[in-house]
DNA sequence: ATATAATTTTTCATATTGTGATAATTTTGC
DNA sequence: GCAAAATTATCACAATATGAAAAATTATAT
């Protein structure tokens, strides 16, 4: 891994995406990264100028402004989140009022909410925060992507972790993953019940781009709604729904 | 101007914070910058693999997924932010139920909202959306930064906008904006009416780190509520809240 | 399918600048 | 006020960022 300054730059930027630590001090994020304290000063100079992180008080550095100001104009001028908003919504209007929408991404291999759409603000367990990258074996949002990944790649993450793969009902070895995988991916439209959480149950279907999973879209509803029948009658509309979002986003593709 | 290649890399970035463009080609973002295409084509890479930017379709591209992953981070960790929630929520508690409470930030010699608190989800006139910068003369939540700010550099920004300042009631020429500033610094709190679009009406706060200004907080109310009555009644309210972030912010920049 | 165009990656030689070690300076905490 | 921590400046050298042009890949139209 032969890296460059810029990438160092943005490396040092990506520690604080860190799960447990939002904040870093100069002399933590220099040995960490394993660069020279003075050389951590002006990456850390650089990014405060730039508004990407800010001391909040001496020798303490959290994110800054700038942050927020790059990720509204995601909320507001991401194609992918742009075309999925009437569908959730579309979606969201068949679904008890309970339910919420939400659309996942495949990054960094997980899973990320992007964005949520629901009908009236409320606390819900937040099995699928924006932001937070979340596995591929937990949660409907997540397998359905892994199961509409290349196999090789769901090989690797299965190396990785084949315990978890199993405890969230894969499969104890890869060939019964690969074959609980086929299955998921033959389905138009895949449910799980209290993956994340024990309260909230999820129906998931695959976006594609082309030839690649791109995410998922997917309806969230409390766990003592989540009945066989009410599920059975939202499975396709999800389904449908992962079909008008692949759709669009050729149809975007071709706009030159 | 000399500008090294992280700041470069960074200002390529920011390119895509610009209000009237989400989506920037290689060429467009070359010419742009006065990078010669192949570097620019380096950077994008740089930017991409590490997914601060991402190509939703060949040439074109639009900001990442790493973007909500931070995000989301400074949502939760932000200490400025986690400061105010229960402050704004108490202020939110004594005013009427349609207002929401923000919190905002002196950033790059603009105003930008960091955090809104509301009693219920509601379609409010975005006056001060999160993460979009507004300038310093208009509304109170901007107002009450701008007069808190040392003389030579609202002077600068006088300067650079002297128009704007007289249109929102600051004062045709030097002398008179200097004036209304420190009436303005002098109250507890100050209040505007219909400058953000012409349904809302702002009570505003100064936030201070030890000597200079941070930021402020507000209440924003539905204009028809805005009574003399109410508002004045609503003014200390909003005075002590600014009061109380202020001792906050220096008690959490205390504990090492 | 093939050709044409657009996009992206490589190569390469050069000058630029990023880098670590150390010292100097500023700021903070008591 | 002083000691400690945080930040910036200095410097010499190796590392690498850079522009130009060519090669390769990928998209698009015929």
């Amino acid at each position: 891994m032969k890296e460059n300054s810029q990438e160092r730059l943005l490396r040092l930027l990506s520690l604080f995406a860190d799960e447990d630590k939002g904040e870093w001090s100069v002399d933590e994020a220099s040995v960490h990264l394993g660069i020279s304290a003075s050389q951590t000063y002006r990456y850390f100079r650089t990014l405060a100028s730039a508004g990407y992180i800010s001391a909040y008080t001496t020798g303490r550095y959290v994110l800054g402004p700038a942050i927020i100001e790059l990720d509204r104009k995601l909320r507001i001028g991401d194609p992918m989140i742009s075309a999925a908003r009437s569908i959730m919504r579309e979606m969201l209007s068949t679904a008890p009022s309970a339910s919420i929408a939400i659309l996942c991404r495949y990054f960094r291999g997980q899973v990320m909410c992007v964005h949520e759409e629901f009908e009236t603000y409320q606390h819900h367990e937040i099995s699928y925060e924006r932001g937070q990258p979340r596995p591929l074996y937990q949660g409907a949002a997540s397998k359905v992507i892994l199961a509409n990944l290349p196999l090789r790649q769901a090989r690797a993450y299965f190396d990785n972790a084949p315990d978890k793969f199993n405890q969230f009902g894969l499969g104890a070895n890869w060939t019964e993953v690969k074959r609980s995988l086929r299955e998921l991916r033959n389905q138009p439209a895949i449910n799980t019940a209290g993956e994340l959480g024990t309260s909230a149950a999820g129906i998931s279907a695959p976006i594609y781009d082309d030839k690649r999973v791109l995410g998922s879209i997917s309806l969230v509803l409390p766990i003592t709604i989540a009945t066989e029948e009410i599920t059975s009658f939202l499975m396709p509309v999800v389904a449908a729904a992962g079909q008008e979002m692949t759709r669009k986003m050729h149809q975007l593709a071709q706009l030159t």
